[in-house]
DNA sequence: TTCATGGTGGAATGAAATTTTCATATTGAC
DNA sequence: GTCAATATGAAAATTTCATTCCACCATGAA
């Protein structure tokens, strides 16, 4: 029975604006699983506005009778009504422009001048690049490339990595992440001057990924050098296969960094990071339980 | 009576642009009513997208049963699929996870999946997940937001930066490139257990860049509530406009990762943060010497 | 610990929308 | 001009979806 609904504005917000607004005034007061809908609502207004309840539920770990009470906590009579909000906010943007222009939106030719489209343009720039060096990435490093790279970290006792400089959020995001996938992971960073220590700790069994861009950092070079000297395998993730590192490793697997006004990326190598890292995460799965089940998800 | 579906091509368009095309070659092909049908899909793909067949068929001029046939001709199994192209193109355009099902199976069948396309397939899973991302990403946080967070950069005396766990990687990033802008920059690592000093050297005069997506670090919170109380300005970049340190915030630029098998990627933040610096050398630049050029690149 | 209150998940129900079917109309050929 | 074949429109049938209802669980107080 709906309590007559005594919220205490009864007026409903008549724009997406609107509903965001009121969901944040009211987002603290609210239950958990509403707290849950709601952040989903904010996070993803465009699949609220257009997928059904059961997507909806299934999506943000919801059940369809939680979205309904939240649209009703919020004064609407159900979730019709808040999605039809939505959808029409979502129409209205898309309406402006024509539908040829519109779907050319994304591929349009960015202007090659900064002070044509002042420096918010930028952000055109990078994406664009961005999206060309991640499909160039993916076809160079190919599935081939994943898996046997996937493999060659598997059979390591522990995983050694080395970045440094601009490589260095690369073997960041690796230290954070291989770990895990339930693989013992050490990050060569060299902090207080121990970085001699560090590459003492290489074994036969292990396995180092060492990540560098040209101009080849000497310390990461060097690193690499000890892994060899310690028969341990190297997965270099490179952008040549002349690189120091590369003619020293196992395996090389190639990225291709957009370059955009002299400076080069690093979507690319963090997305193939992520690919190993995933891969890394099933095969150790497969191999420690045979019952399926997805890998831990990440968080911070 | 379906005619075991004659048609040359059984092939489906994948995109809304193909969709467009198809619709164009067959049209001269097509009986009148078709025809009508077609061109209301060429000129109101959003109200195809979104809208009722029985609405459409109003609005269109048409019968419900004539839009279904009209799919069907394409080769669709009913007005739904078709339909359902539409607006998953459209949810692209303005979302990052507007491609299928496939990328949001949490629990379900993964292990077959999986070993159906070989973990290398992997790779082909996150450079399109990042690449809708960036696409999303480019969109959301616009000419504007970029601008703004790149003067609120430059005014600053100091960067400091934060960034625990998953988004460590990318104030690693910041560490490395603010400086080359120009501008003095401090990472708050807490390395040595130091990070109660770090921020203790926060001024007024100073900016944070705080970067934490869900669920938030606390040591990122709380470094944002130290910047706060030391009346400096706050650029979070982060996945919700809910989340602690947006709420605390002078900026927030949103950026919506992909997330594939329940891994979220940071190719976003990544293109986000170079654009940011890119944009700060460039203000940086034109302040201390009027003439042009470009910044000085990068290398490692 | 026990009870009471309110929140939550899942299934049943009723409504709405899509698809199919069939009768009628229209077009083209002989 | 008539017949055949195909297209069209209307309505029935089926599927899908939103909502409601009910049983269970969690939380907090006595």
């Amino acid at each position: 029975m709906t309590p007559s609904i005594p919220d205490a504005d009864s007026n409903l917000p008549d724009s997406a604006d609107g509903l965001r607004d009121m969901i944040l005034a009211r987002y603290d007061g609210m239950t958990k699983v509403l707290q849950q809908v709601g952040r989903y609502v904010l996070d993803h207004p465009e699949d609220m506005a257009l997928l059904t309840l059961n997507e909806l539920a299934e999506r943000s770990g919801t059940q369809p009778s939680a979205i309904v009470r939240f649209a009703k906590a919020l004064g609407f009579t159900g979730a019709g009504p808040m999605q039809r909000l939505l959808r029409d906010s979502l129409i209205a943007q898309n309406s402006a422009l024509g539908y040829s222009e519109r779907v050319h939106q994304f591929g349009a030719a960015v202007e090659d001048s900064v002070s044509a489209g002042g420096i918010g343009a930028l952000i055109d720039e990078f994406a664009e690049g961005d999206i060309l060096a991640l499909q160039n990435t993916r076809a160079m490093v190919g599935r081939e490339g994943l898996a046997s790279a996937v493999a060659l970290i598997a059979a390591a006792r522990v995983v050694h990595l080395v970045g440094m400089r601009r490589a260095f959020p690369v073997a960041a995001y690796l230290a954070y992440a291989v770990p895990q996938a339930g693989k013992p992971t050490m990050l060569v960073d060299g902090v207080g001057g121990l970085a001699a220590q560090q590459l003492r700790a290489i074994g036969p069994d292990d396995v180092m990924i060492a990540i560098s861009y040209h101009s080849y950092a000497p310390e990461t070079v060097s690193a690499v050098e000890a892994a060899c000297a310690a028969a341990a395998k190297v997965l270099a993730i490179s952008d040549s296969l002349l690189s120091p590192i590369a003619k020293r490793a196992t395996q090389t697997l190639l990225v291709r960094e957009s370059e955009v006004r002299g400076f080069r990326s690093l979507s690319s190598s963090l997305c193939l990071a992520q690919a190993l890292v995933v891969g890394l995460a099933y095969d150790q799965q497969r191999h420690v339980a045979a019952g399926g089940g997805a890998p831990a998800g990440d968080a911070s």
